[in-house]
DNA sequence: CGAATGACAATCT
DNA sequence: TAGATTGCCATTC
């Protein structure tokens, strides 16, 4: 089943460290799908959070995470991610040149 | 089986 | 450079 594809996004973001966001198009290119960012999202639309999944840490090219009713309230991302030693912009949005996911290290 | 939706990204104007 | 449009992948109806 395709389902691989899910089960690789859950393992990729639960494998994002703290202080680190990643983008869905960063996470799709590393699974092999350069162009599967909205299967990715989607993907996180179902995921269990309860298994532990940051899905907080899963941000948009903009630097600024999926509607926030999806975390269950407005600004809990904001304060999630600030736990974790992220810095906001002004505008709201996390600094990506900063705390974007480097597979790399 | 076919069409529509969705937490995006890239490209064109 | 900014804004608008199309395309892509996977899931669900």
């Amino acid at each position: 089943m395709r389902e691989r594809f899910f089960q690789n996004v859950y393992e990729l973001v639960e494998k994002i460290p703290p202080g680190s966001v990643a983008t869905y198009g960063q996470i799709a290119l590393m699974l092999g799908h350069p162009r599967s960012a909205r299967a990715v999202g989607f993907a996180m639309s179902g995921a269990p959070k309860e298994r532990g999944l940051p899905c907080h840490r899963v941000l948009n090219q903009r630097g600024e995470l999926s509607p926030e009713h999806v975390f269950g309230g407005r600004g809990v991302q904001r304060m999630l991610l600030e736990a974790e030693g992220i810095s906001f912009l002004r505008d709201g949005r996390v600094d990506l040149r900063r705390h974007l996911w480097k597979p790399c290290v």
